[in-house]
DNA sequence: CAGATGACAGATATTGAAATCTGTCATCTG
DNA sequence: CAGATGACAGATTTCAATATCTGTCATCTG
């Protein structure tokens, strides 16, 4: 038993991620998770104040877990900018597939508790779309790209690519023409993107 | 009373649509269809051989509306195929974000009528792109487009615009700055697409 | 006295019995 | 006899009683 631990935020959001793992987004509750610590659930509102922000902080975390990755093909400033764009959304577009077809209930959890935290979404949105910027925008400085707005084409980049990010189209990942589809409208904007 | 005319698919259909209006899709039954029409719902059952197949009917209906407003633009054989395409895109958008924004709760039930009949999209979703294909084919014989595949870039064009029309996105279609994502999207694109 | 507890009120979810619906078909009617 | 009917069996939904959960807080403990 880790019962003689210290109760920290960082344990409870692990013991949530396993109860919603273990349970689903509907049946996780906040006593489940007080439960699995060995805890009274009183305990774990003294580090989170209602169970939307235990549930926020959670989907905060899962969404970081992509940024992440996806920084890295951003500062490898040596290379083509055209390059990393490409190569950037396929990190991206691996990613969400790899998530969605390994554990397609975890996915669908997670994808539940995206749509209860707009906000949160909307910040690691703002994050994808600003790492973008940054590739556009050395692009721009190399002579590459044309564009006038390098923070509006960024988004109507991503904006072009949901079906190979967006949730929503996860069913559709596992289509065969689907590397097809990816390559016929990354060429398009790249082709639309080129100086 | 109009329970003197004969009853015809078409007077069960339209029977239908008002029924799915007044109580939604979870709770428009056969038996309601029947009582709206004062006949029994045995007789709805010779027209139509399940509720299902009753819903793909009113779905498939729906659909066809949309695609023959669009068919017009496609026609147009002396316009500028640039012109025509972004009318075309333009014109989905409109109907679509009207549909949505005058009467959200009948294109809600109209959206899990979609959901539910994958099938009946599909076609639908072939005829668009099938129209798409016809103005890039004539860019292209016009000398005005470059593309390998009109079918493939017709595809892809869909797929860019999706968050201009996937009734998924149709929350975010109020939202001040729609119109200028379009035109982004669309401007890259188009650019692409340009000989 | 910092941090954990569990009783509590109001909100939400579960459950199982009753009501309704779907799809069939033997029967009726014009 | 073509077309409508409504009784019926099995599936699904509704509803109300019951249980559980959320969030608070007075109390406890090391």
């Amino acid at each position: 038993m880790a019962t003689t631990e210290t109760l920290t935020a960082e344990r409870i959001l692990e013991a949530t991620e396993e109860v919603l793992r273990r349970h689903g987004p509907a049946k996780a509750t906040v006593v489940d998770v007080a439960r699995a610590l060995g805890v009274s659930h009183g305990s774990v509102y003294r580090h989170f104040r209602t169970k939307a922000a235990l549930r926020e902080a959670v989907t905060m975390r899962w969404l970081d877990r992509t940024t992440g990755t996806l920084s890295g093909i951003v500062t490898e400033e040596d290379r083509d900018p055209e390059d990393r764009l490409r190569e950037w959304f396929s990190a991206l577009f691996a990613a969400k597939r790899r998530k969605a077809g390994d554990d397609p209930e975890l996915f669908a959890t997670y994808s539940v508790l995206a749509g209860e935290n707009g906000e949160a979404v909307g910040r690691h949105l703002a994050e994808l779309t600003g790492q973008l910027t940054e590739i556009v925008r050395a692009g721009v400085d190399a002579g590459v790209f044309t564009t006038t707005d390098p923070a509006t084409t960024a988004r109507a980049l991503f904006h072009a690519t949901g079906r190979f990010h967006d949730p929503v189209y996860a069913p559709e990942w596992e289509q065969p023409g689907i590397d097809a589809e990816f390559e016929a409208v990354m060429g398009l904007v790249l082709r639309g993107l080129r100086a």
